[in-house]
DNA sequence: CAGTGTCGATA
DNA sequence: CGTATCGACACTGT
C-alpha cells in the first residue's frame, strides 16, 4: 500500500465519518431483540457501529480519524428552507438511547468526535475532508449521503454503502464520472435539479439523473442551463424554467460548508492509543463478547497482552480458539487404516466404550427416565470426552434417495484421513465398518441423523456416538440456527467466518469456478472435521454446566435415529387417489376462477392480494375492515367471509365473493395434493420427508419436503386428502395414536393444581367436568356454549391469551371473556400462579425450562418495548409447556420403536405429527403394536396425572382417525 | 434471481 | 392483541 507525502514529508490516511448515518444504518440492519443487554440497553447501533468502523480501520488502516455527529436543533438550510428535511420521523428512543454510547465508545477508543451547532454533520465533513486535503493526505469519507460527492477529487475518496451495507463502493472522480456523467464539482448542481427525496428536498418534476447530467454536459454551469431553459424546450424545459428558483435554493442548500472552524488539526485527529480506563468500563456496559472486544480493537495499536476481556467476564473463559490445521495422511488400503487407527484413535479398550457398553449406558439411562424424569440431570460428559474423534461425512438427499459423497476420519492428535466415497471399494468400508463398532464409543459427530442416511448408503450402520455437535449447539442456544458446520463454529467458536467454496463436482464447471482437486478437496473436509472436533470441546463443557448430556443421550441422541428409520422408510401414498383429487379440486377451482372474473369484469388474479385489494375496496367500493401489518387492506378468508355476509344486498359483489372464497379454499387444496404428488419418491411411491431436530425452538420436531405435519384435518373437504395415506405392500393398516390435552396435562402435574389433576383423574368428560367447576352447576347442566367457551379458555391458556383475543375467539364481549378468565382462575388457582412464575422465573434465570432440561433463553422478558416484552412473555408461558410435550412425545417415540423392535414385529412407526403417531402396521399385529405403541406413549413419563392415549386402526390415515 | 409480504395448513 | 412451524405465490429491487 502507498502511502500519501507531501512535499514536507508528511504522510497519512484521514478516514472522515458520519457518525448518524452509520449509527442510523447499523440500528436498522440489526435485529434490536438480538444486542440487548441483561438491563434492557439496546446496543444493536453502537455493535453495528463499532464492528463496521473496526471492518474499515482494518481494511483501510487509517493515521487519522474523526467523525461527525449532528447537533440538536435547525440549521442555516432550514432558514433558507423550512421543509429541509421534513418528511423524516423522529429516530427510535431504542435508537437514541444509544448515540450517547456510541460518543463515549469513541472517546475510549481515542477518535475525535465533532459536533457543530448550527451546522450539520455533513457541514463538519465537508471541512474535514477539505483539511485532510490540503495536509496532502490520502482522504476517505464515509457517508451514506449523496451531497458528500461534491468532495470527491484526486486526494479524497467517499466509501458509500450499496444495498448491503458491508460493500462499500469508493467513490473516485472516474467513480462519479461513471455513474452521473458529470465530474464531482458539478455533482450538487445535478442534485439540485433532480431534488433529493430523503432531505425533502424537491426536484425539478420529470427530471432524473440522465437529463440534468446532458444538460450540465451542454450547456456547462447551472446558470448557463437555467438562462437556456427556453431552449430545451418540451415538457422538461418548461417545467425546468418553472422550477428555476426551487433549483438555485437547492444549489444553495446543498452546498456542503468547507471551511468551519472546528478548532482542530488534522494532526489533532491522529488515533490509534486507547484509553484502557475509558474502553472496558463501556465494553463492560455495553456486555460486549471477548470475541466483539477483539475484533473492534484490531486496527489500534493496543498495549500487547493486555486483558481486555472485563473482570467480570463470563465464568468458563473465553479462550482465544486457535484453528490447527489438519494433518491430511494418505490411506488407501484397509490393513493401513487399522494400522493408522491404532495409532492415532482412542484405545479399542480401556477406558473407552464400545458400542454396545455405549448402547447399554443410554438403555440404562433411559429407564431412569421412565421413574424420575430428573435422574438423568447428572450424567456428564467431560470424563469421556478427554479422548474422542471425529466422523465427518457429507452426501446428498433426495426425498428418500440419499447418497455420501465424502467421508473423514479426524483423530484429537491433528491427524486426519479425508475419502471421496468414488474411492471407497467394498474391503475399504468394512474396514471403515469396524472401525465405528470398535471406536463409536469416544465418537463425535454433527449430525447423527444425517450420518446414518449418508455412510447407510454404502451399507455402514453407525452406532450411538458419544457426542453430537449439531444437537448439542441446538440444547445449548435453540433459537439459533446454523446452516452449515463452518456456521456453527462460526458463532460458538467467534471464529471469523470464511465460507469455504463448495466442491464443484463433475467434469466442468458451468459457472467458470475452478474444480476442486483431490487434494484441496481432502482439506477442506478436514477442516470441517476440525471444526466438529473444536465445537465438541466448546459445547461438551456448556452442555456439561446446564446438565444437559442427559438430554442429549436419553432423547435427542435415539431420537434422532427413530428418525432416521422413519425418513428411510418414508409412508405410502395412493397416488391414484391423489391424482383423482388433484382433478377435482383442479376443476372446482377453475370454475370459481371463471365466475368469480365474469362478476368482477377482468382477469384479476385471485392470488394475489394486491389485485384484490383493488378489485375489492376500489372498483367494487367495499368497506375494508382489518389491515396488515404493513397497513395494507387484509384479504383474508375472516375477511372476505365478513364481506360476503355485508353484500347480500349487491349481487356482483356477492357472488364474486363467494367464488372467491371457493377459489380460495379449492386452490389451496389442489396445491396442496401437488405438492405432495411432486415429493412422491419414483422408486418406491412413498413420501420420504425430513424431520428436523433443530429448528424448532420449543423442542418439537418439525418436516420439511414434504412437510407432513399440516396435512388438512379441519374440515371435511381436506381431510380427504389423508386417505391416500394407505399402508404399503407387506402392510395391512395403518394405526393413528395420540395424545388428548397432553399440555393441559403436563399444566396439571407442574403445577400441582388439585382440582384440575382430579378433573382429569375423573375419566369422564373432561371440558364439561371443568365448566361444572367454572360455573360452579352440576355437569349435566353445563350448555354447549358454556362448554365450548371453557374449552377455549383451557387450551388458550398455553398460550398466554389475553382476553381480547379469547373475546375475538368465541365471539363474546371483552368484559365477558374477562369474568370467564377470571372465574377460570378462581378454580383453578394453582395453574393461574403457575404459569406466573414460569414467566416470573424467565425474567430473573433468563431461560425457560422443560421438565427434562430443555432450555430456551428470552432476551426479550427485559426489554423497554411492550410489544417485544410482551411477546417474550408468552413465549416463556409456551415453551416449557409445548417443549415438554415435546420431549415426552420423543422418549414414547423412543421407546415404542424399541419394543416394536424387541418383540419382533415389523410394523413401524410411519410419522409424527407432534401428539399423534402413524403407525404402519404388518399382518396380524394390529392388537400387539396397538399395545405396545399405547403404553410406549401413556408411559413415558410419569405424571400426576394419567397420560390419556386414544387410538385407531383404518384402511387408510382418514379411517385410522378416531 | 433473492428477499419480503400475504395467506393458509397443522399441532 | 395466542404458541410453534412450512411453504406457495405475487411482487419488488438488484
Amino acid at each position: 500500500m502507498e502511502e500519501a507525502k507531501t512535499q514536507n514529508g508528511a504522510s497519512g490516511k484521514l478516514l472522515v465519518v458520519d457518525g448518524h448515518s452509520l449509527a442510523f444504518r447499523a440500528f436498522y440492519a440489526l435485529p434490536v431483540e438480538s444486542f440487548t443487554t441483561t438491563t434492557g440497553q439496546p446496543t444493536n447501533a453502537v455493535w453495528g457501529f463499532a464492528t463496521m468502523l473496526a471492518d474499515i480501520i482494518a481494511k483501510e488502516k487509517p493515521t487519522h480519524m474523526g467523525v461527525a455527529f449532528d447537533v440538536k436543533g435547525g440549521t442555516f438550510r432550514n432558514k433558507l428552507m423550512p421543509d429541509y428535511k421534513g418528511t423524516r420521523e423522529a429516530a427510535p428512543e431504542d435508537l437514541l438511547s444509544q448515540l450517547p454510547l456510541v460518543e463515549d465508545l469513541l472517546e475510549g477508543l481515542g477518535i475525535t468526535y465533532i459536533v457543530k451547532p448550527g451546522y450539520e454533520g455533513d457541514d463538519v465533513i465537508g471541512t474535514l475532508a477539505t483539511m485532510g486535503e490540503a495536509a496532502g493526505f490520502d482522504t476517505l469519507v464515509l457517508s451514506g449521503d449523496r451531497d458528500a460527492f461534491q468532495l470527491v477529487s484526486d486526494k479524497v475518496t467517499v466509501l458509500y454503502p450499496g444495498h448491503h451495507f458491508k460493500n462499500l463502493k469508493h467513490m473516485t472522480p472516474q467513480a462519479i464520472v461513471d455513474k452521473y456523467k458529470v465530474t464531482p464539482s458539478q455533482y450538487p448542481d445535478l442534485a439540485a435539479m433532480r431534488g433529493e427525496g430523503a432531505d425533502n428536498i424537491p426536484g425539478v418534476p420529470g427530471v432524473g439523473d440522465g437529463f440534468a447530467a446532458k444538460w450540465i454536459n451542454t450547456y456547462g454551469s447551472l446558470e448557463n442551463i437555467l438562462d437556456h431553459a427556453e431552449e430545451i424546450g418540451g415538457k422538461k424545459g418548461q417545467a425546468l424554467a418553472e422550477c428555476r428558483d426551487q433549483v438555485m435554493l437547492n444549489r444553495k442548500v446543498n452546498a456542503l460548508v468547507r471551511d468551519l472552524d472546528l478548532g482542530v488539526t488534522v494532526k489533532d485527529l491522529a488515533f490509534g492509543t486507547i484509553h484502557t480506563d475509558k474502553v472496558v468500563p463501556i465494553f463492560d456496559k455495553l456486555q460486549f463478547s471477548p470475541t466483539t472486544r477483539k475484533k473492534i480493537l484490531r486496527g489500534f495499536n493496543t498495549v500487547e497482552d493486555y486483558d481486555y476481556s472485563s473482570a467480570s467476564a463470563v465464568a468458563g473463559g473465553e479462550d482465544q480458539v486457535v484453528f490447527k490445521e489438519p494433518v491430511a495422511d494418505m490411506v488407501d488400503d484397509p490393513k493401513a487404516l487399522e494400522e493408522w487407527a491404532d495409532k492415532h484413535l482412542p484405545d479399542k479398550e480401556g477406558s473407552i466404550r464400545s458400542a454396545q457398553q455405549v448402547n447399554d449406558m443410554a438403555d440404562t439411562l433411559s429407564r431412569d427416565v421412565d421413574t424420575r424424569q430428573s435422574a438423568d440431570r447428572d450424567t456428564e460428559c467431560a470424563e469421556a470426552m478427554k479422548d474422542h474423534w471425529v466422523l465427518y461425512a457429507r452426501g446428498t438427499s433426495n426425498h428418500g434417495d440419499y447418497n455420501l459423497q465424502e467421508l473423514s476420519i479426524l483423530s484429537i492428535d491433528g491427524h486426519g484421513i479425508a475419502f471421496a466415497a468414488d474411492d471407497l471399494d467394498a474391503g475399504m468400508v468394512e474396514a471403515i465398518q469396524g472401525l465405528l463398532d470398535a471406536r463409536v464409543g469416544s465418537c463425535v459427530v454433527h449430525g447423527y441423523k444425517e450420518h446414518l442416511h449418508f455412510l447407510g448408503s454404502r451399507n455402514l450402520h453407525v452406532p450411538m456416538p458419544l457426542f453430537d455437535t449439531k444437537l448439542a449447539g441446538y440444547l445449548a442456544e435453540p433459537d439459533f440456527h446454523a446452516d452449515d458446520v463452518e456456521g456453527a463454529a462460526a458463532h460458538f467458536l467467534g471464529i471469523p467466518i470464511e465460507k469455504e467454496p463448495e466442491a464443484t463436482q463433475g467434469s466442468l464447471s458451468l459457472d467458470g469456478s475452478p474444480e476442486e482437486d483431490k487434494e484441496s478437496r481432502g482439506s477442506r473436509i478436514l477442516r470441517q472435521a476440525q471444526y466438529v472436533m473444536m465445537l465438541a470441546d466448546r459445547l461438551q463443557s456448556l452442555i456439561d454446566e446446564r446438565h444437559q448430556y442427559g438430554l442429549l443421550r436419553t432423547i435427542e441422541l435415539p431420537t434422532s435415529r427413530v428418525l432416521a428409520d422413519m425418513e428411510t422408510e418414508g409412508a405410502k401414498v395412493d397416488d391414484a387417489r391423489l391424482k383423482a383429487m388433484h382433478d377435482q379440486f383442479s376443476a372446482e377451482a377453475r370454475q370459481a376462477q371463471d365466475i368469480a372474473w365474469q362478476r368482477a369484469g377482468t382477469q384479476v388474479n385471485l392470488q394475489s392480494p394486491k389485485q384484490l385489494q383493488k378489485v375489492l375496496f376500489e372498483d367494487m367500493g367495499l368497506a375494508p375492515s382489518h389491515r396488515t401489518k404493513t397497513g395494507s387492506y387484509s384479504t383474508n378468508v375472516a375477511v372476505l367471509q365478513d364481506l360476503y355476509i355485508k353484500s347480500v344486498n349487491n349481487e356482483r359483489a356477492n357472488d364474486f365473493l363467494g367464488a372467491l372464497l371457493k377459489h380460495r379454499e379449492t386452490n389451496k387444496l389442489k396445491q396442496i395434493v401437488q405438492t405432495l404428488r411432486e415429493a412422491i419418491n419414483p422408486h418406491d411411491g412413498r413420501l420420504h420427508t425430513t424431520y428436523e431436530q433443530t429448528v424448532a425452538a420449543t423442542g418439537r420436531l418439525s418436516s420439511v419436503d414434504p412437510n407432513l405435519q399440516n396435512i388438512p384435518n379441519r374440515d371435511a373437504r381436506g381431510r380427504e386428502i389423508r386417505s391416500a395415506f394407505v399402508p404399503g405392500e407387506g402392510y395391512e393398516a395403518l394405526l393413528s395414536s395420540d395424545y388428548s390435552q397432553v399440555e393441559l396435562r403436563i399444566m396439571a402435574d407442574l403445577s400441582g393444581d388439585q382440582a384440575l389433576i382430579e378433573a382429569f383423574k375423573s375419566g369422564t368428560d373432561f371440558h364439561r367436568y371443568v365448566a361444572s367447576l367454572v360455573y360452579d352447576i352440576p355437569m349435566d347442566e353445563v350448555s354447549s356454549d358454556q362448554r365450548s367457551h371453557v374449552k377455549a379458555m383451557s387450551y388458550g391458556l398455553a398460550y398466554g391469551l389475553s382476553t381480547y383475543g379469547l373475546a375475538q375467539q368465541l365471539k363474546i364481549s371483552p368484559a365477558a371473556a374477562d369474568v370467564l378468565k377470571a372465574k377460570y382462575f378462581a378454580t383453578f388457582g394453582k395453574v393461574h400462579e403457575y404459569l406466573e412464575s414460569l414467566v416470573a422465573d424467565a425474567r430473573e434465570k433468563g431461560y425457560t425450562e422443560t421438565m427434562f432440561g430443555r432450555r430456551r433463553y428470552f432476551p426479550g422478558l427485559r426489554s423497554n418495548r411492550r410489544p417485544t416484552r410482551e411477546a417474550a412473555e408468552r413465549g416463556a408461558l409456551n415453551a416449557p409447556i409445548q417443549g415438554s410435550a415435546a420431549d415426552i412425545m420423543k422418549i414414547a417415540m423412543i421407546k415404542a420403536s424399541r419394543a416394536l423392535d424387541r418383540e419382533g414385529l415389523k410394523s413401524r412407526i410411519s410419522l409424527q405429527i407432534h401428539d399423534e403417531l402413524l403407525v404402519e402396521i404388518a399382518p396380524g399385529e394390529a392388537g400387539k403394536a396397538t399395545k405396545l405403541v399405547k403404553d410406549s406413549m401413556e408411559h413415558a413419563v410419569s405424571l400426576a396425572v394419567p397420560l390419556d392415549v386414544s387410538t385407531g386402526i383404518g384402511q387408510d390415515w382418514q379411517l385410522a382417525a378416531h
